[in-house]
RNA sequence: GCGGCUAUAGUUCAGGGGUUAGAACGCGGGUCUGUGGCACCCGAUGUCGAGGGUUCAAAUCCCUCUAGCCGCCCCA
């Protein structure tokens, strides 16, 4: 027997039981967006190599060890070939289209949102796939367009709460035991600060480095930002003594930054200011963000991140031009919705599955083609139908139209001849005979099919 | 990339060197010829993740690989 082919590691498929709650938070993701003017940009899976090398940092781990990357073939002999990667994140892709469709020349602020695939050669965990789908936005213009305003930071921050709030996640409180969303904000300083503040860490971790564990040393060269979020508990007294970015920002950062808290306050958008919170890209500038959330992610309780990108369009080549954006992890978020609703189940029991609006059972194969005109005339309609088999009995018909639909539309020799269909309600247990021209017009009002409203009596034979 | 745990029916899981591998749910059929859900009866579940080794004998012990999960790293 052949060796079954198995989809890659760090790659699944989803079925129609999961694919309904995907859809069901991109349309809400997609509608929300609507209300704060933001378009939707689909940008290729593909890109050259040295768009991330650029934008995300050479040094970062994204680009220096979690990308899939592979050298097309030159066509020509002429033509030299390319590194080309699979993008893992959506961000540089969407600046690069800004730049090379001189958006910029516009004049106009871009709001643009994203749906789609991203790809990271990581260790596949719960909620970390290889290849994971992010939703996400970017702001970004020329300065003169409002672009670099903290308003802009503020009501990207106050979207995202309006689209958790939306899709059902609670707010983390005492009162829920912290299960749920939580913001967490710091500002990273502009790209004059940073280098200031990444030296005078450098500094300070010299002389207490040699105490700290393998991971933090290593950091301390490498990233010094990143042991600001180490969750090495014997190492948590030495970086709370380490020099804070607040301490570091210029004028303008820290009035941009207050202006954000300001306008988060005014909306109620609730917030924790985390000092140490950094990122792992290395666009970003001033303010940096992130949803975390205990439901149903483990170690991955990061559910999205984001933050401002100032000088991202210059390091592509492009004109000045400021954003912030984030990238919500879809899967983790689907992995939240899921939790969410176990939760709701085992309070309020099973909810009953999602029907169809009919089954048409013919009773011989002598009515499929009747069975099969039929359905397209209730499709037609707009309603959703599945068509059985004549060779089914009966009762396997009622069987499996109890399982997928609210109705069974009966059509024997009898049905056919009169042109009329026996149509039985499953939650009322109710039968009557209905004219083929009527039946898309009674399924379509519920009111109809009441017993109420409708004076059938039962078939007799 | 590092460390640990796991892999048996469609699903959740039990078993544990010795005839033919089990349960529940689910699935198929029947009792019941154009009226289902309940009940009862019958039936099929399967390369015991893949490959190799030890052994008279391996689903069981050992090794390698693959995949998943947990933690680290990193991040969404």
């Amino acid at each position: 027997m052949a060796q079954i082919i198995k989809a890659i590691r760090g790659t699944r498929d989803l079925l129609p039981a999961e694919t309904a709650l995907w859809n069901r938070a991109e349309r809400t993701a997609r509608e929300v967006f609507a209300r704060y003017n933001f378009g939707e940009i689909r940008t290729p899976v593909l890109e050259a190599t040295e768009l991330f090398a650029r934008g995300v940092g050479e040094e970062t781990d994204i680009v220096s060890k979690e990308m899939f990357t592979w050298e097309d073939r030159a066509r020509a002999a002429s033509e030299k070939p390319q590194s080309l990667t699979l993008r893992p994140e959506n961000t540089a892709g969407v600046v690069r289209a800004y730049i090379e469709h001189k958006l910029h020349d516009t004049g106009q602020l871009q709001k643009l949102y994203y749906i789609g695939p991203q790809f990271r050669r990581e260790r596949p965990q719960k909620g970390r796939y290889r290849q994971f789908f992010q939703i996400g936005a970017e702001v970004i213009g020329p300065a003169s367009s409002g672009s670099e305003s903290p308003l802009r930071d503020a009501e990207v921050l106050e979207m995202l709460a309006a689209l958790l709030d939306e899709l059902g996640i609670p707010r983390a409180s005492a009162a829920n035991e912290y299960q749920g969303w939580r913001l967490l904000l710091n500002s990273v300083g502009s790209s004059t600060d940073r280098p200031r503040y990444v030296a005078a860490l450098r500094e300070a971790l010299l002389p207490v480095k040699d105490q700290m564990c393998p991971d933090n040393q290593r950091r301390a060269d490498t990233n010094p930002l990143r042991v600001l979020d180490s969750k090495d508990e014997a190492d948590q007294a030495i970086i709370n003594a380490l020099p804070k970015i607040a301490d570091y920002l210029d004028d303008d950062s820290k009035q941009h930054f207050a202006a954000v808290l300001a306008a988060l306050d005014a909306c109620a958008v609730p917030y924790t200011v985390n000092p140490r919170l950094v990122r792992g890209l290395d666009y970003y500038t001033r303010t940096t963000f992130e949803f975390t959330v205990d439901l149903g992610l483990g170690t991955q309780n990061a559910l999205l991140g984001g933050g401002r990108y100032d000088g991202l369009s210059e390091m592509l080549g492009g004109p000045r031009a400021p954003g912030i954006g984030f990238a919500i992890g879809e899967d983790r978020l689907i992995l939240t919705l899921q939790a969410l609703a176990e939760l709701k189940a085992a309070d309020e029991g099973e909810l009953a599955p999602v029907k169809i609006d009919a089954y048409i059972a013919p009773l011989s194969p002598a009515q499929n083609a009747a069975a099969l005109a039929l359905a397209r005339t209730l499709r037609a309609a707009g309603l959703q139908v599945e068509v059985g088999d004549g060779t089914f009995r009966l009762k396997k018909s009622f069987d499996a139209a109890d399982r997928v639909a609210r109705h069974i539309v009966i059509l024997g020799e009898d049905e056919v001849a009169q042109q009329q269909a026996t149509v039985k309600t499953f939650a009322t247990g109710d039968q009557h005979k209905i004219g083929f021209d009527d039946l898309s017009a009674t399924l379509r009002s519920s009111l109809a099919i009441r017993p109420t409203t409708l004076t059938f009596k039962e078939p007799t034979y």
